[in-house]
DNA sequence: CGACTATGTAACGTTCGTTGTTACATATAG
DNA sequence: CTATATGTAACAACGAACGTTACATAGTCG
């Protein structure tokens, strides 16, 4: 959903734009688009104004914001699920595996984010309009 | 947590685990460890057997057994939270940026797993193993 | 200044997936 | 046949994400 929000305000390179049109765009409310925009106020991506005629637009060209850096700015808010389970003393295995386990899903996620970084939002924009145009020719 | 009893599995090799023993181990219910076996049968990584004195065994050695082929295992059970967000129509980066974002997010999961598929069970209870060691000694 | 606009934020309900629990049928060893 | 252990269904409990309403605050423009 950051994608989809991001990628509209690269729609709209420059303008400011409102919470209750990208809620319109993503087919959701004007608040949790607010609360997504927040995250990506933290992370630098947006740069939002109050007041009237306001709204938010991207901090930097979409060409610098890679898919990585929106995925860590939505990520650090919900800071992985990981239910905390108790680790039981008893069995050997349960009891050392844990930081063993953060060790290797930590190095997977790199990974992925590795990955992630390879795209920018110009690319999805360009993909998207692709996309829509092949569209219409059919 | 999969990891977790496939890595019990791997410290037992060759014995056969009741479903009891394994959720003693993880601290939880014999029946959530018989779900997951369920789907650990599908993907041909375990060997269970029914009746007295049975239980389940890994179905090849965990050297060759990687974390990919896990995680792919219980994932495919759990077919990725997509709340199929009803695309909105009326707007043109809404209405074309699905399959964008699938293709993009599927290269990044690609890329987790080729990652996972680096570490066998066989890395994990060797480090586990070290872990505890030089937990004892210290 | 004053009205209008748009964000920031809190409070609460809804929905959904995962985990946990109980219960029971079934299969297998001895 | 009996004890044991899995397969499976049904339901409760919990937490996360989403949605909704409401209101305070800050900025713009006449």
């Amino acid at each position: 959903m950051a994608v989809h929000v991001l990628a509209v305000l690269a729609y709209k390179e420059g303008d400011r734009v409102t919470s209750a049109f990208l809620a319109g765009s993503v087919n959701t409310n004007p608040v949790i688009i607010r609360r997504l925009l927040l995250s990506l106020q933290r992370a630098k991506l947006v740069d939002t104004c109050k007041g009237a005629g306001s709204g938010s637009r991207l901090s930097r060209s979409p060409g610098r914001i890679n898919l990585a850096e929106v995925y860590r700015a939505v990520e650090e808010a919900e800071p992985f699920a990981t239910p905390v389970r108790k680790p039981n003393t008893a069995c050997p295995v349960g009891h050392c595996i844990r930081k063993e386990l953060e060790r290797i899903f930590g190095s997977a996620q790199k990974a992925m984010e590795r990955d992630l970084g390879k795209t920018s939002l110009v690319d999805v924009i360009n993909a998207v309009k692709a996309s829509c145009a092949s569209k219409k020719t059919v």
